[in-house]
DNA sequence: GACCAGGCACATC
DNA sequence: GATGTGCATGGT
């Protein structure tokens, strides 16, 4: 079978298997970007804590907290973790996005996908991971998302090298599947999905063969 | 009481 | 260029 068939298969397969993940449902887009950034090594249900926080103190917004100083923000955001480290992140990011856009995300939409991803990137505190969950999340574009989880699974399944980087591994969903956005939030969702449920604790797959492992997508 | 969670930047070798 | 380490909380 070829990548793209095999792909869109296992997508299927998860699908049917799993459902639909909701992942960042009907949320603004400035609490997704918030929540991108704060879900960094993090558990989601600590995240949802942090935004709760910022939600009761009405200070959900670029504004809000372009204005806020970092202890503060620090304080709000403590229950996801790294709060020091997150609160100057999420102000580097706002800081660009009032530098850049005038603080203003509807300016944003209007940029072309491959200039908004580089804008992301030269954020200090923004990788690939968090930059493409914005893209992907908050803005609607036809990114995908590559996170551990994606790479243990494609590469148990052969569909990539143990050594393929996050460059590779990206290239392989968005060269093989059609550019649709609502299927690539619900694939990547559901590859974390499947990693959380099979590949925890296991690094990669080096050495592994594929028959042995218990990562059968039909689940036995 | 470990171990993990929807990473990233920086130091060091 | 690869590998190691700090960042920190809350759930299992």
């Amino acid at each position: 079978m070829n990548t793209p068939d095999k792909l869109m298969e296992i997508y299927e397969l998860l699908l049917g298997r799993f459902g639909p993940q909701h992942w960042w449902p009907g949320e603004s887009p400035f609490e997704v970007i918030a929540g991108a950034v704060l879900t960094q090594n993090t558990n989601w249900t600590n995240v949802e804590k942090a935004i709760a926080n910022l939600k009761l103190a009405g200070v959900l917004s670029p504004g809000a907290i372009h204005k806020m100083a970092p202890a503060s923000l620090a304080e709000l955001i403590r229950p996801a973790g790294y709060y020091r480290l997150k609160s100057k992140r999420l102000k580097n990011l706002i800081d660009r996005i009032f530098d850049e856009y005038g603080g203003d995300l509807t300016a944003m939409e209007t940029v072309e996908t491959g200039l908004l991803r580089q804008a992301l990137l030269s954020v200090a505190g923004i990788g690939p991971e968090t930059a493409d969950s914005i893209l992907l999340y908050a803005f609607g574009r036809p990114v995908f998302v590559i996170d551990a989880y994606t790479a243990r699974v494609a590469c148990r399944h052969g569909l990539a090298e143990p050594e393929a980087d996050y460059a590779q591994l990206q290239d392989l969903f968005q060269s093989n599947l059609p550019p649709d956005v609502k299927m690539f939030n619900e694939y990547h969702a559901l590859l974390v999905r499947l990693g959380k449920e099979h590949c925890r604790r296991l690094p990669r797959c080096v050495g592994c063969p594929l028959e042995r492992l218990p990562h059968n997508i039909n689940g036995d």
